[in-house]
DNA sequence: AATGAATGAGAGTTCATTCAT
DNA sequence: GATGAATGAACTCTCATTCAT
């Protein structure tokens, strides 16, 4: 994401420094007030910069918006990846429960990322390739519980599915609708996630 | 919706007739392209009509955009209703089922009219109460099955927030990742529906 | 002013009722939002007819506010006239104060017709001509002063004038500024008149 | 109202150009045509700039306005000040004479000026504040010439209250009416003012 | 590298007026 | 005589973007 951390002039240090200053400035204001909403003036002026300067570090408003969505993504992967490998491995499906659970609780936690990474589409956007990447790995997790016999015999595909949308309808609930009168955040995470293991259970 | 459609004179009649024209056309546009990106000019100019007549027939575009909103409820109400008046009421386990699928279908079949009803929403609105009179259907049928020892000892409103959420997960996914290689739809969708309800069984 | 008043049948009469409606709620409305904040349907709402209906009875929007300012004048003159008739017609330095008075009085409590007749211009309105009528009047009132040797010897357009000047500009400023902390009203008009007067006796 | 004329960069030098520019153009506009008629659009056509360049100098329509009236005032100021500095300062009365002379000469030299310190306010307006500055200056004077005993004893604020008024109606009528047929014009104000003023002396 | 002046398109909305009904 | 649907121009204002400095 940041191909300009590393860089070793003062001057490029910089540089690095007010694109982060950016990025931060502009995922906040794109999550809480929505794409078109965010103007770049704004967003300059709350970044005590030139409006023109932006375009020095961003080709356009989709260069800045597409750029977030990338980060979103990896960091999504990371919170992942480092959860996978802080659990117990040997047993998957207490994996996916964990798994799951994380999943949502990093939505919820990162509304931001979740929304980035798989509601919010910018108009005339063609595809999103990228939430396949999050789809395998929850397949290949799935897979496995399958290769152990810890699962019913049933589609890889219809069990990996069916995970998917319950993780996903909890969390952009959780999200999408923060004022309304929901039940113990943790019980009802726990609750979703596990009804959708349990039915696929031998 | 159309109380305009039984009106009498030639004019109240077409007055009607392009009431249901804009209403059909900027549904159509809000869901495709989003509420910022819906022009009054735009619309009617696709409607081939003035851009002020448009404010002879809806307040403004807040307005016009309410009113779809309304009536998306209605619709799915109405969806709702008809299919509950069909099955069979004795048992309410059953009929939890039925709904679910039918809820889901209902939303896949109409996208646009779901969208308007669970997830679209106009900037700086600042509530949106209605959904409420559908979960509160939802947590009736709940109730009853509580009452009848169906389900476990769980309280009702953390049984029916789970329901809601594999109901709107599924659907959600369904609708906004139209390209994504879905396992057959009737059978993810019952899948879902059922894994839910049936963690709930007593 | 109210040429359709006499009208005899009972058609014409009502034309005659309408049309007094909508020069009393124009008037009102031009008095206080001015002219360019009147619109002719906020105008025929409020009279609970439609907008098209006002151009059966003025021509436009300008013919509405013509047709003000000429009955303006007429009440102004009105006014003016029956206070003369009044007032003790021996001596003219006192019908003089007398009238000053009155004229202030009257503009103070008719505001509407006093920035109708003296203050308010249409854009682009090329010339009054009606106040001449007005100056007229107080010019002849001055000349009796003169020939009964009451004023010194002064031409008589330049004491009209003073005395114009003194009766307009506090008219004018309790009109406009109605909010400044002006002292007890009739002793300041009294006050006014009084000095404008007073210069121009022998 | 200069600030930017002592820039030093050539940029800043322009800036304070065209923002004169568009202060010179937009108060013959306002006193022309009145608030309501002069858009922002027609006024960057005259400029022969866009429409959108006068936004980078005036927040909006209204601030541009404001902007006038403060200016207007300082002027008004300026104008006042220089001509008490020339003035006999023994004398209380020769000077509130000789200040009213100049209030009208000011105003009547400088109508745009008058009108927007005076007379002109945008719809909605709630207060002017600032006439009471003049008010203040006029009223300290008139203390003056009670404390001297040079007046009869009156309140101070009726005497102030009734010097301005003659001022203003003289000025007003003037500005408003170039094309009556007034007398020899300063003889006109003299007389005004100093029937004004001869009717408090002592 | 950074600024900020400038543009031109486009937004929502209101309006006076016309005219078929 | 009265309606109200329709138009088209006008309005203020915001925006992303460019480019000379």
């Amino acid at each position: 994401m940041t191909r300009q951390a590393a860089a070793r002039t003062p001057r490029a240090h910089y540089r690095g420094v007010l694109r982060r200053a950016i990025l931060d400035a502009a995922r906040e204001a794109f999550v809480r007030d929505g794409y078109e909403h965010v103007s770049m003036r704004k967003l300059a002026e709350k970044l005590g910069c030139s409006h023109g300067n932006l375009y020095l570090h961003f080709k356009n408003k989709e260069a800045l918006f597409d750029c977030l969505v990338e980060e979103s993504f990896e960091q999504f992967f990371a919170g992942m990846r480092s959860l996978a490998a802080s659990a117990d491995r040997k047993d998957p499906v207490e994996l996916l429960r964990k798994m799951g659970r994380a999943y949502v609780e990093f939505g919820v936690a990162n509304p931001n990322v979740y929304e980035f990474a798989f509601v919010l589409r910018r108009p005339r956007q063609e595809r999103a390739r990228k939430p396949h990447a999050t789809y395998e790995r929850l397949r290949a997790l799935v897979q496995r519980c399958l290769d152990d016999r810890r699962f019913r015999r049933v589609s890889v595909d219809a069990a990996s599915q069916s995970l998917w949308a319950a993780g996903h309808g909890i969390t952009s609930l959780l999200i999408r609708r923060p004022s309304f009168p929901w039940v113990e955040r943790e019980e009802l995470i726990g609750r979703v996630i596990d009804a959708s293991v349990d039915a696929l259970l031998a």
